[in-house]
DNA sequence: GCCTTATGCTCAC
DNA sequence: TGAGCCTAAGGCT
């Protein structure tokens, strides 16, 4: 279920778990993940983060790609592991674990990797196994499959690597020559890689950026905003696993850590008003995804205003006909 | 227990 | 452009 900082948190303590080790890849019980025997009990490398897509390296150039979509999501744990939960399962174990681990205390683990509060359960060295549920893809890449993907991602706000995954300036050249709006280029991967519905959202409305501008109207000081201040909050938000979006003074507990309902400005507060204006802030089904922006701050027209789902009206009818922007 | 919604993406037409 | 895929939580009856 996340978006790319999740991602990005996964692969840096998937690496500090496994990287170094051999490991044994285990398909699920309805064999979905047929791949798992041509990396089963090889040593693990490193694990990439690109967008939102994880690359677990293997020797040989094989990559076990990993996209959670909007479903998929681990499960860590030490000692013994789990009974089988779902259908779509893939595990990753530490070989020959199974042992007892100075976590384990006599009791299986079964927790996910952090607290509501953002702590963690134990430290990725007392991590024997993840399982892997409901993924979009868990599947093994050879080089040019990964090279491939690399390829046709734009640039990560969260990118390490001087591989051009971190130069926003090819983002910023395709959205300058479309047509199509901020609200929708934002969250295609081919412009940027790693932002979903709810960084698109915030970004948004923390640059008061009317999310039905056309791309090519968008003025290149403002998208180099949205960029420098995406870093920042991704990385928030890869911290504490809470995305967290608002600032303190904007928050009505003006407190230090957001309380709950106060994580977010407009994304999923349909029907609330506003933090900062008051306005009751919109909602609309826009391309199969649920676009929230405040009215007033975002400076939208009468006319898109209009368009915002009515209260009551459920996602579902309004996605008979789904209308692009 | 049912319905709705959800941080996503691919493919066929 | 629409259908399809997959899991889980929360609200409602």
């Amino acid at each position: 279920m996340p978006e790319g900082n999740e991602v990005h948190r996964w692969a840096e303590r998937h690496t500090a778990a496994f990287a170094g080790r051999k490991l044994n890849i285990l398909p699920g019980p309805n064999h979905r993940f047929s791949d798992a025997h041509l990396v089963d009990g090889k040593k693990l490398l490193k694990v990439h983060a690109v967008g939102k897509h994880l690359g677990y390296e293997f020797p040989g150039e094989l990559y076990l790609h990993v996209h959670l979509g909007r479903f998929g999501d681990f499960t860590e744990g030490c000692g013994p592991l789990p009974e089988p939960k779902g259908l779509l399962r893939a595990v990753m174990q530490r070989a020959g674990s199974g042992r007892p681990s100075r976590s384990q205390k006599g009791q299986p683990h079964n927790l996910t990797c952090a607290h509501d509060d953002g702590t963690q359960p134990f430290p990725p060295e007392d991590v024997d196994w993840w399982e892997l549920r409901g993924p979009t893809d868990c599947s093994v890449y050879d080089a040019a499959k990964w090279q491939a993907l690399l390829d046709r991602l734009g640039p990560d706000p969260l990118a390490h690597e001087p591989d051009g995954h971190d130069d926003p300036k090819r983002a910023f050249d395709k959205i300058l020559a479309k047509k199509t709006s901020i609200g929708e280029l934002l969250m295609d991967q081919s412009i940027i890689a790693g932002i979903g519905n709810i960084y698109r959202a915030e970004l948004l409305f923390r640059h008061r950026v009317n999310p039905f501008t056309p791309g090519n109207e968008m003025p290149l000081n403002r998208l180099k905003a949205i960029w420098k201040d995406a870093i920042p909050l991704l990385k928030a938000g890869m911290i504490d696993r809470r995305i967290v979006c608002t600032d303190r003074k904007d928050r009505p507990s003006k407190k230090a850590l957001a309380e709950r309902g106060e994580e977010h400005y407009v994304y999923r507060r349909h029907g609330k008003p506003c933090f900062v204006c008051g306005e009751t802030i919109l909602r609309k089904d826009v391309a199969g995804r649920t676009l929230y922006w405040c009215p007033k701050d975002q400076q939208t027209t009468a006319a898109e205003n209009e368009s915002a789902l009515k209260p009551g009206i459920s996602l579902k009818s309004s996605r008979v006909k789904p209308k692009r922007l």
